[in-house]
DNA sequence: CTGCGTGCAAATGGTTTGCACTACG
DNA sequence: CGTAGTGCAAACCATTTGCACGCAG
């Protein structure tokens, strides 16, 4: 837990950010949850730590950290804003039976696709970036 | 015209839908817009030749759609919705500086992937469909 | 100190809902 | 004809905003 809010907090440094309790409880709950949360999960789990936080300082937070890449916000065919706090490049499993978003890393995919892309390129686009999203069903083993 | 109207009849009908005047504005709307249009661009042309179509009614045939894969939501980072009306597979192109999202085809890239992850697979998954999103700049030739 | 960040509460705006009415099949 | 679909307007609810206060740098 020390050591986590410490890496937090540098990365609020590194960005010229103040470091406020507020910024970290925010940062601190979507590592703890995991799950790319909702905005409503992210409150809920704040306030129990800190019941006076507000739901606008909450929003605020938020759109800092997006805009600062520390969190990004997950694509969803919903209109509820999930988040992520995994910053390195990976791709999305979703669960077509339930809310569930897995992260998915596959090195040798991603090496697969930038050859693929790099010969082959799309006319007048500069890519910046390639996701995947897995859509499915998870079954019991 | 006439023939896209067909087409679209033929599509509700097949779902045992009815079919009415809105759904169809709906539909024409969504095929004539391409764009990946927001639902207030949906109703803004739709009013243009059927001024009297209520905006809930049009969120309602939205859902109806959808439900029935006639049409789909397209996913991004924003709350707002955007709707797709090609029903086959393809991929999108997301453009950082502009709201544009492109459709993306390639079969060569389809069969590749799914010859990775039929030999590779994701365990306790059962995948159904893989979708690619391409994020950049389109550049000016 | 000095302004960025927060708390609070009201406002916003896309989307949903309930109900009486209409028209598709 | 009977029911699925529509129109309308009020309700909803996630998110945004404005402003006074407080704390990080």
């Amino acid at each position: 837990m020390k050591s986590k809010s410490n890496h937090i907090i540098e990365n609020l440094k590194d960005k010229g950010l103040k470091v406020t309790p507020q910024r970290i409880a925010v940062l601190v709950a979507i590592q703890h949850l995991k799950s790319h949360p909702t905005t409503e999960k992210i409150i809920e789990y704040i306030k129990k730590g800190y019941p006076n936080i507000a739901v606008g300082t909450v929003y605020k937070v938020l759109d800092t950290l997006v805009e600062n890449n520390l969190v990004k916000r997950v694509k969803t065919e919903k209109d509820i804003m999930r988040y992520d706090g995994v910053t390195e490049h990976h791709h999305h499993i979703y669960c077509t039976e339930s809310e569930r978003i897995e992260d998915y890393y596959d090195e040798e995919l991603d090496s697969l696709l930038s050859r693929y892309f790099s010969k082959k390129g799309i006319r007048g686009f500069e890519i910046e970036e390639i996701k995947i999203h897995i859509k499915g069903k998870y079954r019991q083993t």
